[in-house]
DNA sequence: TTGAAAGCGCTAACAG
DNA sequence: CTGTTAGCGCTTTCAA
């Protein structure tokens, strides 16, 4: 085993001990053509014999175009992990590199995206950032900007997300088709997308010439479970049918609703909204709407791109999700 | 609104407008002694005014010790993000910074070290890896390394990890201490840690003198479902409690007894490993055990960073797990 | 094909 | 307190 040596190998040592000059190991390294295929062989073997890899920093800092992509997420944000694994793939699909930049309770999103920029990535994809659209205004005047699964209009910044009145109308012409006539939705309150979903359950319950019937929910499951106690114990007519604003509620109000001796979806059925390692498990198994991961990953990557070549920014994407049938709807019961 | 600069400024643009020397403004940015308040304040101002930001990749290059701490992760890994959250408040604590290389299923480990090696960070750290005990001594050699969450002896590689023996004592004990006295154990294989728990259940067992019960199991819930119908449908006596190896299999577990016309915790309770998201669910609401990763995160932040001060190699340090008891634990039914 | 020279934007070590 | 002088390890001309 080879003594760790005092100091890495560097592209000089390399070319010395090859025999050529610096800038041929560069050649050799980025695969350009100026070398005879013998060349490349011997530097790339040098290379391994002393363990040389290239310096990145070094790399990236010669160059004009670092060709970085940098993308701040909520770091155990289920769906943002899922964002993620496409973004690298879409990364590496156009020749760039992802960087990550974690927000945490203790790191705030300005600070994400700060160590973004002072690395100098050429664009930065911003996942459901919570910023406003000051900021993110603020941000895109320097660097090209893609925020990706929310909605904003901020001067300057690309927009790709999941088209949410279409989701929560395909959630709702589910129970529809079914035969469902009382159908409510338990909303999101304030959050990110609640205003678009409940746009959407209305126009699908309108077009059915159906009432509309909107609970205040929230993203918890304890939000879901209070919806759920709210709604039993209200003497109207029961409906026989619900679209909750998204997994985790639905998961809560699923619950309760069992609890309270109700069977589901023999006397109600259920879809949420995420398709969430929640959603997946063998107790929940629910009917929910699937955001399009690789698309809205690809077409953000693409996006970036775009508009490191020029491209004009503004565009505002809506990517169709799709509903995922499991075992929580059903007809009504006659 | 200021028209966004063809080039961006640097330090010499700030120096210049500002009056003063390059070298100044590097001691201002990082608030080393050296100069003046006021000055400070002019060179802030000037900087602020021209939006100036430091060029991170210049400095790094410039430095010797580059104070980078580099994390490899598995995407979408719900544990491996609690402990990112930790680790990056325990870098930021020691004035390190936290470089992020995700593991996906088209980025495989090695090219995630790989990354963080050209970045030239200080040290790496690697959540719950999965390479041979050879690559990652080969890794070792160049770069101190510390790996979380899994058990290896490696040369030149520290470990932190949780103490699964204790882990699965605790959990058994848990159970004995309700008054159970046939407890079986729903394995993990082969997967990490499995062997650990398996055996802190047969200490505990053997400990208060009871036979040891271990049926094989698996990871998934499928694979904790499957175990369930297999114990049901066994003609020997029934156990009265179960420890199963994680949540997700404990769930699948509990999904299936209750599927059978069991109650849970009455007639048979139930422990998972993990305390995750499902084992939280309202619906779940798993007696589990817990791993400590404030704990962890910050051991291994520590350990490499002392590393880096000249510590040698080879520790093993073992974290404490804590029994986190919800509602699918209690007294046998008599 | 190959080599020499000039940066990229910063830090570091000294001399004013 | 301030300025000068070297690099850090690579890419990128441009000539040979």
């Amino acid at each position: 085993m080879e003594t760790p040596p005092t100091r890495r190998p560097t592209m000089d040592d390399v070319a010395a001990r090859a025999g050529v000059s610096r800038a041929l190991v560069s050649i050799v390294f980025r695969d350009l053509p100026g070398a005879s295929g013998q060349t490349r062989e011997r530097v790339r073997a040098v290379a391994a014999e002393i363990g040389y890899r290239p310096d990145h920093r070094a790399r990236l800092l010669s160059r004009k175009r670092t060709h970085l992509l940098g993308a701040t997420f909520g770091v155990g944000h289920e769906f943002h992990s899922d964002l993620l694994s496409e973004l690298y793939a879409a990364a590496a699909g156009h020749g760039y590199e992802l960087v990550l930049s974690g927000i945490t309770p203790g790191r705030t999103e300005s600070q994400a995206v700060q160590e973004l920029l002072s690395l100098r990535c050429d664009a930065v994809i911003l996942l459901g950032p919570t910023m406003t659209a000051h900021e993110l205004a603020d941000i895109a005047a320097f660097t090209p900007t893609t925020v990706v699964a929310r909605a904003v209009r901020a001067t300057g910044v690309d927009v790709v997300r999941t088209d949410d009145v279409a989701g929560a109308r395909l959630a709702t012409e589910h129970l529809l088709d079914l035969g469902h006539r009382r159908v409510v939705h338990i909303d999101g309150g304030r959050a990110p997308g609640a205003a678009e979903r409940r746009r959407g359950y209305r126009l699908a319950m309108r077009g059915a010439d159906l009432d509309v019937s909107i609970i205040p929910g929230g993203l918890t499951e304890d939000a879901g479970a209070d919806a759920a106690r709210r709604l039993l114990s209200d003497g109207s007519e029961a409906p026989t049918a619900a679209f909750v604003f998204n997994d985790a509620s639905a998961a809560g109000f699923l619950h309760a609703v069992r609890r309270a001796g109700h069977s589901v979806p023999r006397e109600l059925s259920v879809v949420g909204y995420d398709d969430s390692r929640l959603a997946r498990s063998v107790w929940a198994d629910l009917t929910t709407v699937a955001q399009n991961a690789p698309l809205l990953s690809e077409s953000a990557a693409e996006l970036a791109i775009a508009r490191l070549g020029g491209e004009p920014s503004g565009a505002q994407m809506l990517i169709a999700p799709r509903l995922v049938v499991r075992s929580t709807t059903s007809q009504p019961r006659l």
